[in-house]
DNA sequence: GCGACAG
DNA sequence: ATCTTGTCGC
């Protein structure tokens, strides 16, 4: 289906390479481990543009496992950088954490639209956002961006291993849904795959996207319309 | 040199 | 991500 190939347009190598040297730093703090509980707050966060020149990102608490929504806040800042693959979060993080600061509730994981560590530096947004908070992460992604898998089975729950060319596990390709292109699932900070894939599995209602980020995707929608 | 390329 | 209508399939 993808008639076309997305373009990117060349960056400028000077501000490539000194992003790309902070997340060889920041990938020294990453640390893949269980959860020290079991959640009861789970936290899920989206990025939209209202202009091109503008970025809105939402934060929805959500207790757990019963999914009710317990907060929803926003926050909108000028954009400073362009997308660029693989240094996403440089363009997002920053404003996603002006949103969290507005929490008044602190979730015990967080849910980010993006990779964890299936990147090609191990630093996708959801472990820079989790070493920037020192908080649990893991990411959901809708598309690839490095790695290699096979196609999971056409069924809900179907599961299958991202991997790089060498066998290391980068990640968890799911079928969150029957017949639905299927998500792709990485720890980012504080959190290991397994908790990942369950919380991601435990959070589903009925649609593709696990409600944290569903839900996140779809205030960050409402709110760019108040704004204009 | 040729593809791949989160949101 | 964003623009943007109808349409095919379950």
């Amino acid at each position: 289906m993808a008639y076309y190939r997305p373009y990117h347009p060349p960056a400028d190598p000077i501000i490539v390479r000194d992003l790309t040297r902070q997340q060889d730093e920041l990938r020294t703090h990453v640390q893949l481990q269980p959860l020290a509980a079991e959640p009861t707050l789970v936290a899920g966060c989206d990025s939209s543009f209202p202009t091109p020149e503008t970025v809105l990102s939402v934060f929805v608490v959500l207790r757990f496992p019963s999914l009710e929504v317990v907060e929803k806040v926003y926050h909108t800042s000028p954009v400073t950088l362009p997308y660029i693959p693989g240094l996403l979060a440089f363009r997002e993080a920053p404003n996603l954490l002006l949103a969290y600061e507005k929490l008044q509730h602190r979730p015990d994981v967080i849910m980010v639209d993006g990779h964890g560590i299936a990147h090609p530096r191990r630093m996708g947004i959801a472990a820079h956002l989790g070493v920037m908070l020192n908080r649990p992460t893991f990411g959901v992604a809708k598309q690839k961006l490095t790695g290699v898998y096979q196609e999971p089975a056409l069924q809900k729950g179907s599961i299958t291993p991202l991997t790089d060319k060498s066998g290391e596990l980068l990640g968890e390709v799911i079928r969150s849904k029957d017949k639905v292109n299927p998500l792709f699932v990485s720890p980012g900070h504080l959190c290991d795959q397994a908790t990942a894939t369950r919380l991601t599995l435990a959070c589903l209602r009925g649609y593709k996207l696990p409600e944290p980020t569903r839900l996140a995707d779809h205030w960050a929608e409402e709110f760019k319309k108040e704004l204009r």
